[in-house]
RNA sequence: UCCGGGUUGGGGUAGUGGUAUCCUUCAGCCUUGUGGUGGCUGAGACGUGGGUUCAAUUCCCGCACCCGGACCCA
């Protein structure tokens, strides 16, 4: 017996099942905005993280030598090869470029609550708008994926912020505040006291006096964020919360502003966003955790060679998807399901056979017997597939030119005539032959 | 990397310094044709290495893994 490497699961057929769900609503969600499936390498060059990345992802890169003594990495973010991707290719995409991806990322760290060495997350980007539309688009796509998956504003909470409102009212402060240090500080505001936040912005270069009134100005409501051009005197915060409104409003017309929060407190650690930033909150938990977040990023694309291209995007990690609708009771049972099983008694194999066969054409899945096993741990079986329907094929049956329909919920069976079966229904079960 | 709690048949559990309980599961049979619901038979476990001891699954230490937390963040 070998143990699986600590951090990495194995994901069996009846859990499996109910992950290839949830995959699937996302993905259709990305799909009918029209965003575009892409593969990517499991590896790419260490280098391209050490350059790009932050010093933590790469202190958690799972990086080693190939045989052809290239350092490479196994990807722990899907966004340094998107923009790869889209550099190397820049001249010939036709903008702006919408690109969706579910796929594994690894990172060494410790596994905890919905957090693992090996996690899966759809990434859902935009390159090429700086409009508000896209921004919008973004968070349209992220709300519908959590509804589809049948979660409601009961369950979640998307908070919105602005980077730019948080640097221009920090520079209005003083030139010398060091914005992203002060964004980092706000970024933890929930998680620590008071105080020692206080002191990480005067840390920052804001005195207590400023601190205070910054933190105030983050409390505003939504309605109210354009005074913030007027009370710090700032054109950068009057273009930022001109955006903010403009995207807000175009999320209005998509039908998502009822999910959307104005939140400035919500800041996002990550040095790269520029504009919108958001994150999805759990509203039903005790513990309001942060389940995936997004944002715009319009410098990252230059930063990689290529010409200054605005880019929008967010990547839900599946793990913590998961525990959110768990916790709403929307994630779906996690056994198997099976349609029909085909049963056979004796030499029956050419006719099960081919009603197996007639009944796959129509979409459903079949099982018989593949073991040689007797009635009854073929009825077994059947039940432990939680089959809903068995086609009996017996010997007997045949002499009658008949199959026994059996419904496995409440043990009703009927004969029917071979040649009547599966016959013209899509989805033949008992009820169509009771009468 | 750090902290806390765990690890007993495939799954879930009881328990003990002298190798282990019950439930479930699995296989077969009763029953060449009825599962979820009977009866019988059988299979199957103390994470790993070291220490203490006449004897360790039990006590001690290390390690691995699991669950959760800190840090960090997707």
């Amino acid at each position: 017996m070998y143990d699986s490497v600590k951090g990495f699961r194995d994901f069996y057929p009846e859990e499996m099942q109910a992950r290839r769900w949830a995959m699937d609503t996302l993905e259709d969600v990305a799909q009918r905005y029209g965003f575009r499936e892409i593969g990517t390498p499991a590896l790419e060059p260490t280098e391209m993280y050490v350059d790009k990345s932050g010093e933590e992802i790469v202190e958690e890169l799972y990086s080693f030598e190939d045989k052809g003594g290239r350092e490479v990495a196994l990807t722990p973010e899907l966004t340094p090869t998107v923009a790869r991707m889209f550099v190397a290719k820049q001249q010939e995409l036709s903008k702006p470029i919408k690109w969706v991806s579910t796929r594994p990322f690894w990172r060494y760290e410790e596994p905890q609550q919905g957090r693992f060495r090996e996690f899966y997350q759809t990434n859902v980007d935009i390159f090429g708008s700086a409009e508000p539309t896209a921004d919008a688009e973004i968070l349209a796509v992220a709300v519908e994926m959590l509804t589809d998956l049948g979660l409601t504003g009961e369950d979640f909470e998307i908070r919105v912020s602005h980077r730019d409102i948080l640097a221009g009212v920090l520079e209005s402060f003083g030139a010398d505040v060091d914005v992203p240090e002060a964004i980092r500080a706000v970024d933890k505001r929930a998680k620590v006291d008071h105080d020692d936040y206080l002191d990480a912005l005067v840390e920052a270069g804001l005195n207590y006096g400023q601190a205070d009134k910054f933190d105030e100005m983050l409390q505003i409501d939504a309605e109210e964020i354009e005074t913030l051009a007027d009370l710090t005197g700032s054109e950068d915060v009057r273009a930022a919360t001109d955006n903010l409104q403009a995207v807000l409003d175009a999320a209005e017309d998509f039908g998502v502003r009822d999910h959307l929060t104005v939140s400035l407190t919500t800041a996002r650690g990550l040095d790269y966003y520029t504009g919108v930033v958001f994150e999805c909150f759990d509203s039903t938990g005790e513990v309001s955790r942060s389940v995936f977040g997004g944002g715009r990023y319009d410098d990252l694309i230059e930063g990689f060679g290529g010409q200054p291209t605005p880019a929008v995007g967010f990547a839900p990690g599946h793990a913590t998807l998961q525990l959110l609708c768990q916790r709403a009771g929307v994630w779906p049972a996690e056994e198997l399901s099976t349609d029909y099983y085909v049963l056979q008694v004796g030499d029956t194999r050419p006719t099960a056979a081919r009603i197996a066969r007639d009944l796959r054409e129509r979409g459903h899945v079949v099982e018989s017997d593949v073991a040689d096993r007797s009635f009854g741990a073929q009825m077994g079986y059947a039940d432990g597939i939680n089959a809903e329907t068995v086609v009996i094929v017996g010997e007997q049956d045949l002499e009658n030119d008949e199959v026994t329909l059996k419904e496995m919920d409440d043990g009703e069976q009927i004969s029917v005539p071979l040649s009547a079966f599966p016959g013209d229904y899509d989805r033949p079960t008992f009820e169509d032959f009771a009468e």
